[in-house]
DNA sequence: TTGCGTCCATACGCTCGCGTATGGTTGGAT
DNA sequence: ATCCAACCATACGCGAGCGTATGGACGCAA
């Protein structure tokens, strides 16, 4: 009865990369100071002395993980939406994709709260810098001038980043279900106006001026049926 | 030349909540596990001696420092605000406060990071719900039902918090003086729609129902001269 | 078989923070 | 003057994590 020991995928050595993953995890569990040599050598099952054979301390394997994340989050996140040709779209993919994941989102908010790290300040500022960038081009896509795009991309980013937040502090206080879509509905219909209609200066620019053409798309911000994984 | 000793406010003697002071500010600057002992002594300008005179343990210190922080935060924050008689005019003061001070608000960022922590949890939740109970009475005497002042507590709530981290994570983002000024008015007219005006379902509710009296307030998102300290 | 490079275990010293034990120094009441 | 309590310093043992120094075990090529 003592099974055969499956050599298929038990442990044909630890690579870099294994060690910068289960940093990851260890950091969206418990924050940066998770990212402990032994602790982690515990949980993938070695000792120290596999470590420092992948790496020469601990910062190597900090800014290892801190390259992975990096690297995640502008491949995976904007590349998948990237082929998205509709701005509005982009958009809306954008904040669907955000609110369900969480998973990733959760990982931001513990990497951006040890800010103090200059290393994951460095990390952190880019990747947060680049995603502003891409909701600047949409904005500016649908038809609004450079000021104004930056303000409504910060505008939306900075009520993505809060649902995260709320999600995470009071998940209470986040609605699920039917509940969940009206919410989105709501935030995606005022986050993304139509755009001579916006705000200030009304009259300014009668309508979409950029020859985007895909200015007035569909805008039908129905079939939300979003959701995945809690 | 020996200058005599300034007895005026030199160290008569630390109290409990001046360990817990200490300990709000060390959290503020390098998270939770920044509340250490030793270093708070040797901040203080004493020693362990001390500290295990007025706590029996960390978590002691820890429970004291939340405790001085909710208070903080329902007496001093809502406090100021509640005597505002306009609703709008509370959304708008809750907005500005927030968006000045960020000392609060970095605070906030540095405690809730801390969520793994049950004890910390316990305290960020009731805070967090707290503040948005009391946005949703603000949209609620504005005119809207429940389910729809909730949506926008959270959707205002998201977008503040989300400003908090984008000022901590890429304060270069964040815009100052005019275009400060302008992003503010830009959010303010956004997320406090006139009431029958709103969203989904526009001819529902013709006008505000609520029998508020001070529904359509003044409305004048001007004067936003803001900006204390960085 | 021998040799070497890869990958990991074991053992050690170091630092740092927690908690305890104990003694010392004040100021005020009697 | 005396005594007690508030307040703090000093010294110790403990555990945990970092980094180093080795010494295997294992695979593979010559």
């Amino acid at each position: 009865m003592k099974a055969a020991i499956d050599r298929s995928d038990a442990k044909p050595s630890l690579t870099a990369e294994d060690w910068a993953r289960a940093a990851l995890d260890a950091m969206a569990a418990g924050g940066l100071d998770a990212v402990a040599v032994e602790p982690l050598a515990r949980r993938l099952g070695v000792t120290k002395g596999s470590f420092y054979w992948h790496f020469v301390n601990r910062e190597a394997l900090l800014r290892a993980a801190l390259e992975l994340w990096e690297k995640r989050e502008t491949e995976d996140v904007l590349a998948r939406v990237g082929d998205e040709p509709d701005p509005y779209a982009r958009i809306v993919k954008v904040f669907k994709e955000a609110n369900a994941g969480y998973r990733s989102g959760r990982l931001y908010l513990a990497i951006a709260a040890a800010e103090d790290n200059p290393l994951v300040r460095e990390f952190v500022q880019r990747v947060s810098e680049r995603r502003m960038q891409y909701l600047v081009t949409c904005y500016e896509a649908l038809g609004f001038d450079a000021a104004r795009a930056q303000h409504w991309a910060r505008f939306a980013y900075a009520t993505f980043m809060g649902n995260l937040q709320i999600r995470r502090d009071t998940p209470a206080l986040m609605p699920s279900g039917a509940a969940f879509n009206e919410y989105l509905k709501l935030m995606i219909k005022t986050l993304i106006p139509r755009t001579g209609v916006d705000d200030l200066a009304a009259a300014e620019r009668p309508v979409a001026i950029d020859g985007a053409g895909t200015g007035t798309a569909s805008h039908r911000s129905d079939e939300l049926n979003t959701e995945k994984s809690s």
